[in-house]
DNA sequence: TTTGAGATTGATACTCAATATCAAATATAT
DNA sequence: ATATATTTGATATTGAGTATCAATCTCAAA
């Protein structure tokens, strides 16, 4: 079991909660996955899988690996959570494209410090924060202009 | 008429739409107003003024007025959206107290400059932006201690 | 191995925010 | 005045997520 599995077990047992078939499945396909996701798209992947899974089921497993810190919500502009895996990967920001959608992930320290300044300076205890540059990316930009 | 009200019905004009006294209703109470709004307490405002405002009347007219480009909408890590106007006020970005809800506003020229730079590196046509520090405000955080 | 308290499940109903539909009412141009 | 287009409010519907609950599963203690 590698240490991300081990990570959600002690998360699990901290808690009272039992490691069961379904919770051990989505988290399988989370791992295997590097990129964003959404609990609808979620539940009919497992679903393709095991049939008999609810969406009751996917829905709370994914609230379980939020609280676990395994995964983080973000929000992309749209009215629904997606979610991505904070291991492996170094917290960064999104730009969005508004007319493909395509996202481009993108770290800048000197982004993060002044964050880091501004909510000192307000006195703010710091929890997360989030970056989302909305436009037009290059090769959209290109294809309209060709039109 | 003011410049605002101006703008707003320039725009209706050029999309062929009409100014009734329904969308001046609504935006009069916007401009009357200087903080954040959402759709449905703007809805339960209107109706209190006049009974006879249907809820999709508000939440079109609220559409119209992002389009328009007089309101912008805002996401504070609620599943709603709420906006606020662009008029009159600069362009900043928000810490949200998770524990009061409490919504500071701040502007940082440094962030901004650096958010537009990273937009140009990657070749991406920027249309908006959003910053948003998450945390316990100072009030928050000294009531807590004193528990 | 049985048992029983507690955790988990899936189906379903429900909430909440927002959108779509549509007939009736309004406005506009001729 | 009339034909055309826009707007309205009521209502139904969608989409995302949560609450409920009886049935099932797990596991430690007897």
């Amino acid at each position: 079991m590698n240490d991300i599995k081990k990570q959600f077990c002690n998360f699990l047992k901290n808690n009272n909660l039992l490691l069961t078939a379904q919770r051990e499945c989505i988290l399988n396909y989370i791992l295997s996955t590097s990129y964003h996701f959404d609990a609808e798209q979620l539940y009919v992947q497992m679903k393709s899988e095991d049939p008999s899974i609810g969406r009751a089921t996917v829905f709370r497993t994914v609230k379980l690996l939020e609280s676990s810190g395994l995964i983080r919500k973000i929000r992309l502009g749209k009215s629904k959570s997606y979610y991505e895996l904070t291991v492996k990967k170094k917290h960064h920001e999104h730009l969005v494209c508004q007319n493909c959608g395509k996202i481009i992930e993108f770290i800048d320290s000197g982004l993060e410090e002044r964050i880091i300044k501004i909510a000192k300076k307000n006195n703010f205890k710091i929890n997360k924060h989030a970056v989302e540059i909305f436009g037009i990316c290059e090769d959209c930009f290109k294809s309209t202009k060709n039109k």
